[in-house]
DNA sequence: GATATTGATTACAAGACATAACTGTTTTCG
DNA sequence: CGAAAACAGTTATGTCTTGTAATCAATATC
């Protein structure tokens, strides 16, 4: 039951584990918020919009790094489920002014906690200076790869 | 240009800098892989057989956590690119030895040194230490994942 | 006031991943 | 031995996430 040597140098690259740690967590989450009948991208949405009531889906898309059209759908399904509202806006027309329920509060409050708790369990084994060194460090790859967004690609003429 | 604080509440889960990070990683990677006709995913198969030379499609997908019936689809494209060579076992006529020819271990050099030289850019304001501590990190996670495969689903009769 | 820009949407395509069902081969064991 | 179960690989199919192009209405620009 040990995939032993096999995937040894790959082990080497940052890309491989991370991604092996990225799926468990992602479904050990997903499973986590599906009692709440949500799943990760769900959640995170909701919780932006509680964080920062009356936030617009354009504003909402770039700060989750995801495109308008498919905020579309997700941003129908939280509707849908009744927790969150899109109201025009009075000086824009176009716009939506995007917020929580009272009963989308509540629940994100409640999937919260146990994706905090669920988080815990997934750090089991490491120490809570760990714990912050590993944030660090996703946040300082995460950097690193923005910065390389422009640089890479192709010389402008 | 600064999502600022918008998603702060985010950054406390694991699972949300993790799957920044992955996506940086990620599609960096693959741009990185792009010249070589190749993505991470092929590249993690590309290596996997040129590490373990008559390895066997079940096995494989084993190791790399990938349903078998999605390995074939990557082995054909791996094929037809002369990469890597399915022959029949001689002592299970059913199953494929797979091996990477010549051109495949060439290819297979030339992408693992620039993924790693590309590992080295992500990494980027991390110490060795820092580095050694996120594979750790990431090793640990992804085998607390494992483990609470069984723990949580069904309690079985 | 015509033109461009922007917010949200629709329609569509590509990729990664999972499941069910099928073919052919090997193993099991009654 | 020979039927049944197990196994390697494949096909067909569906879902989920993500990305691009094009559309529509409202606003901004000049």
């Amino acid at each position: 039951m040990g995939d032993s040597p096999a995937d040894s140098s790959l082990r080497a690259f940052m890309g491989y584990d991370m991604k092996r740690a990225f799926t468990a967590i992602q479904s050990d989450v997903n499973a986590t918020l599906q009692p709440f009948g949500l799943r990760m991208l769900t959640f995170s949405v909701l919780t932006v919009i509680r964080d920062n009531p009356g936030l617009r889906q354009s504003r909402l898309a770039e700060v989750l790094m995801i495109e308008r059209p498919n905020l579309v759908l997700i941003l129908d399904e939280l509707e849908g489920m009744d927790l969150v509202t899109r109201t025009r806006a009075r000086d824009d027309r176009r716009a939506y002014e995007l917020k929580v329920t009272l009963k989308g509060r509540r629940l994100c409050d409640r999937a919260g906690q146990a994706v905090a708790e669920h988080d815990a369990r997934m750090a089991r084994g490491l120490s809570a200076e760990e714990r912050a060194a590993l944030h660090r460090a996703l946040r300082q790859i995460e950097s690193n790869g923005r910065s390389s967004d422009d640089a890479g690609e192709i010389s402008r003429p």
